[in-house]
DNA sequence: CGGCAGTTTGAGCACGATCAAGCACAGTGG
DNA sequence: CCACTGTGCTTGATCGTGCTCAAACTGCCG
């Protein structure tokens, strides 16, 4: 049950396979399927039992954690070519929701199968690794980001890393509902707009649906260092 | 430069060591060194060069952030036999500030030998994958926490989880000062010390300097679940 | 055209922060 | 033995960020 060669020539190039030989290779495309969501399909819960860690070919999945109420705080959006739930293998269960926001293509690897692989190739285990210590940093950023910083600080570090830090004026396409970016920052969607109507009153960007334009970078930098306080009321 | 005996014990008891044979643990403990620490002494900062990473054997440490203003969060505190550090040996550099809160010592080990030794071990790197997996989910839970609950929850949460579990009263020997715990919580020192009040009042706990007995347990998980709420003001 | 979901804007509120004062306690030195 | 000091904790008063509730607006699709 190997997958169709479209599939595997991009999963050639994936961080976690790329110095695997042939036959490594295919024995770590053995015993994995593509799997097909639509919008709003939700692939595993919280507590859910653990048999598959995913690749994203195709769309956008949203991972979030939801509380007793049913708001939801979304802790990571995975893009194509990155993996997710890999951590789970080694725990036997899920550790937060996962849902596709659009038509989704993804890889999905038997935990089983690819643990016995993990044990006999410590090559693979070292890039495993290292894709886990790339997580637990950018979760250790989260935490000290939602804790040190203000919503208007973390809207506009957003925006300046969606800009890739041209350091002259540049336009910023959203990719995503806005709604669905303000639950990554730890927004309200009122707060978010509010936020984004600050800045536009200021001067530091101009906006027009999902495009923005980022006009005064320095001051967007200052914002995001916290060197400069705009008050919200 | 191996270490006394007395440590090498303790360290055979650490999960990442425990199936190791002989000759692997005393690989894995050359290169190992012990560091003592005063409390307050600082044992790296965030973006610091990574040349070791940690396992506590007396004292706690804590790991934090800090922000432009001078304030920080506490991402967690590591007490004896656990193991810290770890994802910046496949980062080259740290994620976070470290420092001792009490008298506290701990073994360093070196990380570009250890890399060598999880490249011939895959059974090593499986323990220590089973760790990282811990920390991430741990990181995930921590994110839930502060953006879907309220200070209260964390709190009696916190408490909670101290009193392990007796589904009778119970009580808790706070193991740390005051404004460390708020710090890991993710709330002001008096905020901490007002929830704490409001407890009381309430009448669902006790309290004398650091000792807080829980007397009405169900009412607390009550609180912690969300299903009973407390007006703060 | 109506319906619906996403977004914006308004008014008011509450949680938690800030600033400030008071208190308990331990350590130090006269 | 008693000030003196410093530190950590508590309590009070006030403020602001961000949330809630509500309404209006936009664009999109049937």
């Amino acid at each position: 049950m190997s997958l169709p060669n479209q599939y595997l020539e991009e999963m050639r190039q994936i961080y976690l396979f790329e110095r695997l030989d042939d036959a490594q290779f295919g024995q770590a495309m053995d015993h994995a399927r593509m799997i097909q969501l639509t919008a709003g399909d939700m692939l595993f819960a919280e507590g859910d039992p653990c048999h598959h860690f995913f690749v994203v070919i195709r769309g956008m999945v949203k991972l979030f954690k939801s509380s007793a109420d049913g708001s939801e705080k979304i802790l990571e959006l995975i893009p194509p070519k990155q993996l997710f739930g890999e951590e789970a293998m080694f725990l036997g269960q899920h550790s937060a929701y996962a849902e596709a926001l659009e038509p989704t293509q993804l890889i999905a690897f038997d935990c089983h199968y690819f643990a016995g692989l993990l044990r006999e190739n410590a090559e693979l285990c070292l890039r495993m690794m290292t894709l886990m210590s790339h997580r637990s940093k950018s979760l250790l950023d989260e935490i000290g980001n939602l804790t040190l910083q203000s919503g208007i600080q973390r809207v506009v570090q957003y925006l300046m890393e969606a800009g890739n830090y041209s350091g002259i004026a540049c336009t910023v396409r959203l990719n995503l509902p806005k709604n669905v970016i303000a639950s990554r920052l730890g927004v309200k969607p009122e707060t978010f707009s509010r936020i984004i109507a600050k800045l536009r009153n200021e001067g530091m960007i101009d906006c027009t649906k999902d495009t923005i334009r980022l006009k005064n970078v320095d001051s967007l930098r200052q914002v995001a260092d916290g060197m400069l306080w705009l008050k919200v009321a």
